[in-house]
DNA sequence: AAATATCGGACTGTGCCAGTCCGAATTCGA
DNA sequence: TCGAATTCGGACTGGCACAGTCCGATATTT
C-alpha cells in the first residue's frame, strides 16, 4: 500500500524525539522508549539500526545512549527511510535491476523510474527539523517545500 | 519499503497493455496474459479487481473480456494504485485514523500528512497514457509534470 | 570490580502477499 | 435451444517478510 513498515514509522518518531531534546547529549534506549511510549526492545533495535547507518552516534557504558550524528536540519526523511528499510523504490526493478524477467520489453519501467525520483525528491526535501517541530511553527517556514503543493 | 506490491505492479502493466491496444474492444484475460507474459490466473484476478473498482468494464460471454472504462488520458496512476491496494498513505494513521494509541501526542503526524499529499499529487499527475507510451514520446510532452523535477 | 549501556545476532509467531482453483452466472454463436 | 467461452465471486494454501523478544559479549563510567 505504498506504506512504510510500522517499525520504520517508529524509527522516525524516535529520531524526532531525539531532535526534540535539543541537547547533543546521548539518551539511552529506556528513556527514549518512555518518551515515545514504545516497548523498549523495539526502540533498542531501531536505534541500533539507525546508528549502524550513520544517522545516530552510539555511546556505550553507564552514561551511554544515542545522539544525533548531525544537526536535525541536515538529516532528511529520505535518508531516514533508506536507513530503516533500504533503498526507496516503488517497483522491484528500480531497486534490483535485472531480476524481473521482462525488463527488456517493459514499457512501463521508465515512467516508474521518473515517478520514483519525484517521490524520493519530495522525501529528501523534508528535514528532521521540520518533522520535529510542532505543526504550525516549522523551522524554515519560507523554504518548507511542501507548503505550496498542498491544498 | 515504500514499495507497491508485485501484484499492483502487474496490474498497472496490464492497464498499460490495454491502453496500448488502442481500440475500445474488450480483450480477454488469456490474451492479455500472453501479451504481458504473466500467468493467466494472476491476470484474471487483477482484471477482476480493476473492473470491480470501475477502472475497467467487463464483458461476459464468448467474446467477452475487459476494456478501459475511460480514455487513457483520463486515468491516472494514483487511481490505479488506490484501486489495486487501497488508499495511498505512507503511515497507518493517514489511512486509519484512531487506531494508533499515541495519535494525540504524536508530533510527526501532521508533517507526514503533508508528505502523503505530495506523493499522492505526484502520482495523480501521471496518466495511463503517459505510462503506456514509449519513454521518449509522451502524449503531452509539454505538460508532463515530472520532467522539470528530475535531474 | 560492579553497574549500566550498547552491540550483534538468533529466534519465533503472526499476518499479509502471491498464486491457484472451482462452481455459478452470463453471453455469444450455431 | 444448446453448448462453448468467458467473467464473477469466493475460498484456499504456501511462503515470506515483518514485528517483537531475548541473550551473551563488549565497552564505559563510577
Amino acid at each position: 500500500m505504498i506504506r512504510l513498515s510500522r517499525l520504520s514509522d517508529y524509527g522516525i518518531v524516535l529520531m524526532s524525539h531525539l531532535a526534540g531534546f535539543g541537547d547533543g547529549e546521548p539518551h539511552n534506549a529506556r528513556e527514549i522508549a518512555a518518551e515515545a511510549s514504545l516497548p523498549q526492545p523495539v526502540v533498542s533495535k531501531l536505534l541500533k539500526a539507525l546508528a549502524r547507518q550513520g544517522l545516530l552516534e552510539s555511546h556505550r557504558g553507564t552514561k551511554g545512549g544515542y545522539s544525533l550524528a548531525r544537526r536535525p536540519e541536515e538529516i532528511n526523511a529520505a535518508e531516514m527511510i533508506t536507513a530503516l528499510e533500504g533503498p526507496i523504490g516503488l517497483t522491484e526493478c528500480t531497486v534490483h535491476p535485472g531480476e524481473c524477467a521482462q525488463e527488456a520489453s517493459c514499457h512501463v519501467r521508465e515512467p516508474w523510474r521518473r515517478i520514483n525520483d519525484v517521490v524520493r525528491a519530495a522525501l529528501a526535501e523534508v528535514s528532521l527539523a521540520d518533522l520535529a517541530q510542532p505543526p504550525r511553527t516549522p523551522t524554515h517556514p519560507d523554504t518548507l517545500p511542501l507548503a505550496g503543493n498542498v491544498g
